[in-house]
DNA sequence: CACCTGATTCGATGAACGTCAACATAGACA
DNA sequence: TGTCTATGTTGACGTTCATCGAATCAGGTG
């Protein structure tokens, strides 16, 4: 697989850290739109929330598919899920022996909580 | 498992502001995800998300369809993109005589930004 | 009243998505 | 070597989604 990855996303790097502006401080633009609801669509499915939640809860913050491939789907679902989140750049992977370990890329939660920052947070 | 969540929330109603722990605490159940990922999925649109970024950036938290359907679409699918939002919970609308306001919700953006917060986050 | 403008709903179409079964690949171990 | 386990990939199928044009509804204005 010597990848040929679509020219619409970075194959290597964060390049979803730092999007945008809050969504309440000004209109977002239709390139900020574009790059900030990707991130949401790859977490707008409830197998790709859970499988998310669960690297990002584990111990060190990184898991095996074999620790969170629990739910409820096939395991080539799961890998179709995680390959999406990893396009999307929230996730990162790593081969250390048998298992591929996942590890969430911590910019991202920090930038789309940002996102959704309100300047009178309740 | 006490679930807190309210019981309005299933007739497709608005409710979505208590939903669930931070992503990174525990692995999400299934019902949990399934509330999240609808959220996440609202704005998981580029339409969507300059139409709800560009109502809660207008003055007063309010705005007008007249005001934020430059978008680059139709005016029906403007009035689709609205729908959803309001059907996620993420906006209210009220007419007022010609023109139909939309507002966000505020306890959403809460809910939301809470959900990506990570313990090692500042 | 008739007429106009703005907003929503309806119907249809083409694209994207989620899912699985089957196959392929990578590493471990006997 | 061969075989088993763990992931990833491919192809296909049914569903959902985004979009538009046309029709419909609601308010204001003459």
């Amino acid at each position: 697989m010597s990848n040929t990855r679509l020219p619409l996303l970075e194959p290597a790097g964060p390049a979803v850290a730092p999007c945008c502006p809050p969504l309440t401080e000004r209109p977002m633009t239709a390139e900020e739109a574009e790059t900030a609801a990707r991130m949401f669509k790859a977490l707008g499915d409830p197998v790709r929330l859970r499988l998310f939640s669960a690297v990002a809860s584990h111990e060190g913050g990184e898991a095996c598919v074999c620790d969170i491939s629990d739910v409820g789907v096939s395991q080539p679902t799961v890998s179709h899920h995680l390959k999406k989140l990893k396009d999307a750049g929230l996730l990162t992977s790593e081969r250390r022996g048998t298992w591929v370990y996942y590890r969430v890329e911590p910019s991202v939660l920090a930038a789309m909580g940002k996102l959704l920052t309100t300047p009178a947070t309740a």
